[in-house]
DNA sequence: CCCTGTTAGGCGAACGTTCGCCTAACAGGT
DNA sequence: ACCTGTTAGGCGAACGTTCGCCTAACAGGG
């Protein structure tokens, strides 16, 4: 099952084999290298990488760090990771930092320990703040972060999220709304920062009062939660924008709670555009965030980095968008459509329900910034 | 960087170093052992695991090939499997199988190099039915499944698909349901077809036909266009079982569609619990499936069997439980609650959202039976 | 003084590769 | 006959560990 055993069943010595079977083509007779071929398939020999990363000092593996996976969000960023890292010929290592714990720092011990090539942060909730987390990825191993990274030197992708608060908010404020209020995630979270800014300059711009304001978890009940709070402390709110879908879906459920009908009372504008947010009821109009191509993007750079040296730690941004559904414009045409289905109709009627493409606002951002500029 | 410099700081052979670095206790006089922390410490040595690897021919590694991880149910397996490995000292290599390529293939094979010490198979989508990869899976490597294996040779962890079906029937059944209809999974797979016997055991014994049925394809847009046209061949139906929550979104954003009211005019039941569920609308009365549990637990087994010998091959089956909530059980007083948010009311008012716990119909199914029981 | 036991640590070998240099063997030109 | 070049493949070393056996050194008992 070595390159021993190979060589010796094709009649050459095992440095030979190992020329032959990395592809080294030219160096030997072509009949040798067929009988080297001929020996490994008839051996079943599988290459021992592990022999092969200790003398080339490189594992074709690098690490992920990641939050709670069954988040969704953090699912595509690993996803999308995972799959630019194997189309380029490297393993993926993966861990999730449990709730904050020293958790993540064990397991980046573990990482370097087991000599990955880089690491991947994804995980926003538990290591933006972490000083000590950020001292190991700014070491020697290079690092790409989908979050930022106290005290930088380490390069980012990330979307725009001021440009998200904005959309978010211009759509509102365009459809005449001026009651607005916002869900904010965790009022710790950078995003949470940057979108709120993003969303007050839009309403401040229009003469609008914009400290209409309540924190969630990012979860549903969350949303719910804080729809409640509120409308109690302001009744008449007409719009909401909440930092995420999921969030945005307890908004749903408790303004249905309250009676009020959406988007006849009260407006409802979500973040992420995850699948399911075009059938809630109604239909959740989102800003929709690129997160499966940050994490290939993310990858793609973090793989760049290894093997280079010195390459400055630059900031990318990818650009979001926002989705317009009828919880923010369902004309009454709209809301009760009669029912097109065939037998055959199922693609007509997903995409009847999920208007996506063509109802699109876009936005651009700028893709690839200099941190100058991205800091500003 | 290495043991041999420690070592040097700290004037003994790299071999000693070695020994007590392990934590080979007494086999050093203190003082010694002291130096060679110290050298240790000062000197940043990280051990290296591909080097021990070699010799100790174990890697602590173990591989996991799943399915699009942005499916919640699987990654809530992976999260518990994940978790269940670190909690043990393994680290996880993760590999997505795309969209049933022979992709899943060439990540066996990357693992086998890198010489994994198991690999737990959570690839109900692309892998139930793929004959080569159950050939590797039995292999000399140890291995554990979250789903079917052709051939079998490999323990099973899963949930008990039959009575899930059973439960959803029965609670339909025992509401009065006469005209119960079901949108179901990709026809071949495996759960489908038992979550089906289940389900038509209770409908048939009731006296009520089975046959309304369509299939959907897991997703929200699948379960619209099936409920679609589910009401087109039948618009007398009451009761809708959805083979996952996310098809039952779209059940209900369906119904909602054609002006049925949930549960008045019809109910739902989906399956799985995601996190979501309680925050539909209405709330989704649903099977709970212990996801991370069955990840927990099949790492568990997989960490079990490697080193053991001959360990038989059997199957686990975790227990399910019916969780109600309005969907099928809407009573006109619970539809409109006043709201009793208080400014820090936010744990009061998502208990009273979700009502987990206090209103749970729980069934135990058998934890630990043999295969031949299991079969059956 | 010798034998034995214990303590503290050294030392060689092996794990399965990759890499670069070395060397037979042979052919062709002078 | 000799030098030179090319082709085909051998060979030693190194990567950083673990493991088991070996051996100084010393102490104590007879």
């Amino acid at each position: 099952m070595s390159l021993k055993d190979v060589a010796a069943r094709a009649g050459v010595s095992f440095q030979t084999a190992s020329k032959v079977l990395n592809g080294r083509r030219g160096v030997v007779a072509e009949e040798t290298r067929e009988r080297i071929f001929a020996a490994a398939r008839e051996l079943g020999y599988v290459p021992n990488a592990v022999a092969r990363s200790l003398v080339t000092r490189s594992t074709y593996t690098v690490g992920v760090v990641a939050d709670d996976l069954s988040d969704w969000v953090l699912a595509q960023f690993v996803v999308g990771a995972e799959r630019e890292a194997r189309r380029r010929g490297h393993a993926v290592l993966i861990g999730t930092a449990h709730h904050g714990g020293p958790d993540a720092e064990g397991y980046l011990q573990l990482l370097l320990e087991r000599r990955v090539d880089g690491i991947l942060a994804a995980a926003p909730n538990s290591l933006e703040d972490d000083e000590r987390v950020a001292e190991l990825l700014r070491g020697p191993i290079p690092a790409v972060g989908i979050h930022h990274v106290p005290g930088g030197g380490v390069p980012v992708v990330g979307s725009d999220h001021r440009l998200t608060g904005r959309l978010a908010a211009e759509h509102l404020v365009e459809l005449g709304h001026r009651r607005i209020a916002t869900v904010t995630g965790p009022g710790a979270r950078r995003v949470v920062a940057s979108r709120l800014r993003g969303y007050r300059s839009v309403l401040e711009d229009a003469g609008l009062p914009a400290d209409r304001m309540e924190e969630g978890d990012w979860t549903a009940a969350g949303g719910y939660a804080a729809t409640c709070r509120l409308l109690e402390g302001d009744p008449s709110v007409t719009a909401i924008f909440a930092h995420n879908d999921l969030m945005a879906a307890g908004v749903l459920s408790a303004l249905h709670r309250h009676g009020r009908r959406v988007p006849d009372d009260c407006a409802v504008v979500g973040c992420d555009d995850m699948p399911l947010a075009a059938h809630l009821i109604p239909p959740l109009t989102t800003v929709h965030l690129p997160f499966y191509e940050t994490g290939e993007r993310a990858m793609s750079l973090l793989l760049g980095r290894i093997g280079e040296t010195g390459e400055p730690a630059r900031r990318v941004l990818l650009p979001v968008h926002l989705v317009v559904r009828e919880s923010t414009e369902g004309g009454e045409e709209a809301q009760w459509p009669e029912s097109r289905s065939t037998s055959t109709g199922r693609s007509e009627l997903s995409t009847a329900a999920s208007s996506e493409g063509s109802s699109n606002t876009s936005a651009a951002a700028s893709t690839e910034e200099s941190s100058t500029r991205a800091r500003s």
